[in-house]
DNA sequence: CTGCGATGTGGACACTGTCAACATACCTCC
DNA sequence: GGAGGTATGTTGACAGTGTCCACATCGCAG
């Protein structure tokens, strides 16, 4: 059905998305602006409006592809570890959900900062399930005592998401890539150490 | 020389900070639009270009102000603890830094973003050197291990700014006032069980 | 007191989000 | 298979924005 030349599109909504997308990677939320993403679908300004209600609507969506891009992130770091001590792989797998966060921060500063623009907490069922169950594993080994593990998700995600926000878009995005991964090991060290005992 | 009627205003510059910060205060950074700052300040648009190169340069202004505030809370409840035991005081001393990090970004959801949108390390010297005190006195009191005093800064400051995040403008935004409170007090309990040992 | 630099004004331009009116294509029902 | 209704795109308009330029007005140095 792909009639790209004739006066419907076909699968504008798709194609819009994509391009607010590609705007969101480049240049983050400011970027996403309705007339370009017209511009670049190649249909009239106006015509995103048969599809989105404005444009935090479409904000929305840009915001789910970066949801699904970090916990597809964080599912791959976990999926790699390859130890087979129980109480060891836990911590790892939960090192490793830690890790994935901030690597896609910073491999998606655009991105991620659409995704945590205009969103509530329900939006983020995704990576929250992933780190809780990273925690349920790490009580389950024996590692995490399970009077700690209630809330335990949003001191992990507290700690997490402020290294993300502080060396992706904030203060510290300037600093070299040297310190800014010996800062993460010592940030994701504290937290284990935190959970432990 | 207070000639508020006359051509010349005589203090602009300062008039025109004052009133985007309570733009910033209402509605963040989106919120602070020249045209509506100089309605306010009772002066045609544009009157700001002979104060301020551009936009952004304002919002760097009253990003300052933010700093300072926020610098200002911290130092306020540090002030206000009350025990002698060094090792308690210092441990206590650290936790209130925190807090009121959460504070201010809670009260001031809007200026809060302000601080953090468009700033390098250097203009957060305040806030960022009381924090730096407060690790140092862990230190000397004998709580914090000198071996992990390197990079302490940004493990804190990591968790209470994510927290922060979350909580103020972020996707944990509506949540219950009981249940934030608890996470925080949970959140801080953590970061000091990272440092000790 | 005169003239020059600093400060404030008015108008313009290009750009944005959004609404209303119109045009076209697709799909269903007789 | 034609007719009409509905979904989808387009055009044009409006108010609001940041910023540039030319002009007006003021305060102060000589």
């Amino acid at each position: 059905m792909r009639r790209v030349t004739s006066y419907h599109h076909g699968n504008l909504r798709e194609a819009l998305v994509q391009a607010a997308v590609g705007l969101g990677r480049e240049k983050g939320p400011d970027g996403i602006v309705i007339r370009e993403v017209a511009r670049r679908t190649g249909v009239s300004h106006n015509a995103a409006y048969r599809h989105f209600a404005d444009r935090d609507d479409l904000l929305r969506e840009v915001a789910k592809v970066g949801h699904d891009e970090l916990a597809g992130t964080m599912r791959s770091r976990v999926k790699r570890v390859r130890v087979t001590d129980p109480v060891e792989r836990a911590r790892r797998r939960l090192r490793e959900v830690g890790k994935a966060y901030v690597e896609y921060a910073l491999a998606e500063p655009g991105l991620f900062a659409v995704a945590f623009s205009h969103v509530s907490l329900g939006d983020l069922s995704g990576p929250y399930e992933l780190l809780g169950a990273a925690l349920d594993d790490c009580v389950e080994a024996g590692y995490l005592p399970s009077s700690k593990r209630e809330g335990a998700e949003l001191s992990c995600w507290a700690g997490v998401h402020g290294f993300a926000m502080l060396y992706s878009t904030g203060p510290m995005s300037d600093a070299p890539r040297k310190q800014r991964d010996a800062d993460l090991e010592r940030l994701l060290d504290r937290i284990d150490d935190g959970l432990s005992g």
